[in-house]
DNA sequence: GCCAACGTTGGC
DNA sequence: GCCAACGTTGGC
């Protein structure tokens, strides 16, 4: 494991944990219970406590809105009775001052390659330090 | 509310 | 192990 700091984005829709929820929980933070999908799971088994990630809100809104961090890694999500899947815990780092939408992100060629677009379902991707960067910017960061 | 994309399930 | 049917996600 390197010591850098790898990029995410985790998506939720706002109707069943928003950013505002996510905030609440404070330093505290939460388990990001619910992925049964296992490419999320292995982009969620690749990180690593200390890592951030863009909480982006799914239909309702369809933007970037927040930034949060990893606090503790992969380990077994109780909600997951299979037991096959599993969770990171997050908690709120900071919100962008102003949200980056899908389609601000979608109009701009540079981030033609991002999993956001390419991969639209997929509910935890991976970010590269550009797009990270580039995001941050837009937000106002 | 619709539909396309994609993952999962189950019959063979 | 293949593939059709089905369910779910998420943009529009």
């Amino acid at each position: 494991m390197s010591g850098a700091t790898n990029f995410w984005l985790v998506k939720s829709e706002p109707d069943a944990w928003s950013w505002d929820q996510m905030v609440a929980c404070g330093a505290e933070g939460t388990g990001w219970t619910g992925v049964r999908n296992h490419l999320a799971k292995k982009q969620m088994q690749a990180m690593a406590i200390g890592d951030q990630a863009f909480f982006y809100h799914s239909n309702v809104g369809k933007e970037v809105v927040g930034i949060v961090e990893v606090i503790k890694t992969f380990h077994p999500d109780p909600t997951d009775e299979s037991g096959r899947f599993g969770m990171v815990a997050v908690r709120a780092v900071k919100k962008l001052p102003r949200p980056v939408s899908l389609e601000e992100i979608k109009a701009d060629p540079f981030f033609a390659e991002i999993a956001l677009v390419k991969n639209s379902r997929l509910s935890v991707q991976p970010v590269s330090p550009e797009h990270w960067l580039a995001i941050c910017k837009r937000g106002g960061l």
